[in-house]
DNA sequence: TCAAATAATGAGCTAGCCTCATTAGTTGAG
DNA sequence: CTCAACTAATGAGGCTAGCTCATTATTTGA
């Protein structure tokens, strides 16, 4: 037979495949959310059959999960790899309070997905993209902990509820953005947060202002003795 | 015709029926999941049919949505009713930190509920739940504004933020009670929470102890100059 | 070259949300 | 009390969408 009448269809390599997969898993669920969007869509926008879909992936969460693993992954290596050049745990966790703050702004669509389903554990299966979240949470705490010891951190703080505290804002930015389509001032973030989190939101102003006060009264006492 | 032989079935008012219909279907979600947990075994648990539900809800989510708001509606207004008697954000702000946990802790099967689905927002119905969220938030950041305004808080304080912390913390302690079992120790967390957003985490000891010596020192030297 | 292995297909199975024609119970006027 | 109009409940069945599997297509390596 000739090669003009039967076209063979060339195989893409299984990694190709399952990028194909992958991505069009992503616009699909970025456009239409999870639960409205359908395998058959996914199939479509790859030009591949449902069923090869199920070759790749056990199943719609599990493709879920490898789009958002995907996705912040590239944020997760940043921070691993940037972590050891930067000194001193208040500037490692700003950083990583900074980075996944750029990660959420650059790309909204992914929001959503994140936030509903980050914490997808009906299913008592370890999802991946929980799995980055707590090695995230782990890095953090082990700021704190290393702030703790060198004595920059009080000694009563908790290191899980710190985690939590910016877990949480990061979570709740990101959800508000995704919301509301503002867009983020990462930097003032970043700051809002951190300030918040470091020096707390009690005002230093009435201690400032007697101290100061203090210490006039005492330099005034101090300059009487010396020229005597 | 004789009453023994026909048994007329008792109809329950419309209220008694959403009640054992919300009742139902928050043993079943508890216990499944709210994915798994099918409208089949909320009928069968209620002793009616699939569709009396339907007369009542519109979907699914629609009776999620009324099992998380009068799950929380409680512990709104315990807050709403209490928060005029206590006087100062702190205090406040405190208070709804302490009551949220107090009711995280007494029913565990439901956060897995509410941490999952507060956020739903894929259809674009704005949930009661998240309505729910929304009302606490407000009455958070108005606590933090007066907090500002009376000068108890820093002035570069942003409110969202920090009720973006403050929900952030509670939802993932939430969250971890719900996954670990642990028991939450609900006076430690509240401290936890409310200490570092009040007075940050950075150690006062490098500055308290330069203070003391400073004052140590101008102490001293008033006394040399006291006697003469 | 051709069998064995691997990949892809898509019709169809199944589960589960929801609908609707039918049946059961309630109410109020005569 | 009776019956018609109304409201509530039923459950078989529609329909969608995730998933399976027998069949077909392509690759591989002996």
């Amino acid at each position: 037979m000739s090669t003009a009448t039967v076209t063979k269809i060339q195989r893409p390599s299984k990694e190709q495949r399952i990028d194909t997969i992958v991505e069009s898993a992503r616009k699909v669920f970025c456009s239409s959310g999870f639960e409205k969007g359908a395998i058959e869509f996914i199939a479509k926008e790859a030009g591949i059959a449902e069923g090869t879909i199920y070759r790749y992936f056990d199943s719609k969460h599990g493709l879920l999960d490898e789009v958002l693993s995907r996705h912040y992954s590239a944020l997760f290596d940043n921070i691993h790899q940037t972590l050891p050049s930067i000194k001193g745990p208040c500037n490692r966790l700003r950083y990583m309070i900074h980075r996944t703050l750029i990660t959420i702004s650059e790309d909204r669509s992914m929001c959503g997905l994140r936030t509903l389903y980050a914490r997808q554990s009906e299913d008592k299966r370890p999802s991946l993209s929980h799995d980055q979240n707590r090695r995230m949470a782990v890095l953090m705490a082990n700021e704190v902990k290393a702030g703790i010891k060198e004595g920059t951190f009080r000694p009563d703080t908790s290191p899980s509820i710190v985690c939590y505290m910016i877990g949480g804002a990061l979570e709740l930015t990101e959800h508000s953005f995704m919301r509301t389509g503002k867009t983020i001032d990462v930097d003032k973030v970043t700051d809002s947060i951190w300030r918040t989190i470091h020096s707390g939101i009690s005002s230093s102003d009435a201690t400032t202002k007697s101290l100061t006060s203090l210490v006039e009264r005492f330099e005034q006492a101090a300059d009487r003795l010396d020229p005597a």
